[in-house]
DNA sequence: CGGCCTTATGCAACTATGCGCATAGCTACG
DNA sequence: CGTAGCTATGCGCATAGTTGCATAAGGCCG
């Protein structure tokens, strides 16, 4: 019950259309959601029919209909329900550790390439979040109380990103010893 | 395709049964990776289907038989394939995250106690992984190849676990705000 | 006009995971 | 003898996520 809950937060928000939360998945909260447009739609349709939003189409010009979604009384509760309920610990699951637990009977030259490209993944990320992070500290003076939370998604990113390198190059360590 | 990799690396060090690799799971590897007995029965039957591991029924004493799976050359050559292949990067879901973005509609008491709860069960997990990594390094000297890549689990939950702590801190301070 | 991109929606099939429930033999305790 | 607990296996249903496919209106470029 995770996606339901993201999409009834961002229907919190304002009305919107499955196609548009789709988009800002994509671009604001990419960063700590991803979910693909059929499961969006899917999701709507779900609570369309429990009576968690209601529907209305939005006749436009120039491009398709759209339906857009507004949170309902029952959709609110349901949400305020879930925040204050117990969130799940999350789960250790990494595949390159267990790879790693496989690696004596592995090709070695072939798991350090796949490594290699992990590291330079993990690099590439941090980079990325950084220079964001930069950006967003830029216009700190005018931001809204949803630009502080966005904020704190990325500075989990960093933290979490960082902690990750650190732990790859200990693995670095043991793999080049 | 993520347990089943991790049933073929555990069988990839020995013959074993589904009960014993269940035991193992919630001992060793608990610390990267978490299947109920129920997933690992199914994932073997599924692995026995395809001939990626051979069964034998082992008659015991004073306890029900059991069947131990042993990995077969073509279980093997998946495993390595599978090694080789890229992993997948990492999702960024986080239910708190969600949690914290909905957070002017929600019970901001309630959000609060929700909160300080995910802050000591983070806590009582770091001190439970500083334990183990103290007595760990105890018998740091006979420690085998296996050891240290265990060892290794143990420091990435570590390294994880103190990032999101320090996040954690980050948050209560922006919730005090 | 033809082809490609963007907006906008969705179904169907498949894979993966999780949870409840069931069974059955044996041991140890009181 | 009852019952609690450990070893050992598994089915069936529900939820979640992935992938492929399909449709349709309009804009833009050559």
């Amino acid at each position: 019950m995770a996606l339901r809950h993201v999409v009834l937060t961002v229907l919190a928000r304002g009305a919107l259309s499955g196609y548009e939360i789709t988009k800002n998945f994509e671009a604001v909260y990419s960063h700590f959601w991803r979910a693909s447009h059929q499961q969006v739609y899917r999701e709507l349709a779900r609570l369309h029919e429990g009576g968690q939003v209601t529907a209305k189409v939005v006749t436009q010009k120039g491009r398709p209909n759209k339906n857009v979604y507004t949170l309902t009384r029952q959709g609110l509760d349901e949400l305020r329900a879930w925040i204050a309920a117990p969130t799940e610990f999350p789960k250790p699951q990494n595949d390159l550790l267990v790879k790693l637990l496989a690696l004596d009977i592995a090709n070695r030259g072939e798991f350090r390439l796949e490594f290699d490209r992990v590291v330079n993944d993990a690099q590439a990320w941090l980079v990325e979040l950084r220079a964001l992070q930069r950006e967003c500290l830029r216009t700190r003076k005018s931001w809204t109380e949803h630009d502080e939370v966005l904020f704190l998604a990325l500075r989990r990113g960093l933290l979490v990103g960082e902690a990750q390198a650190r732990w790859l190059s200990e693995v670095d360590a043991y793999l080049r010893k």
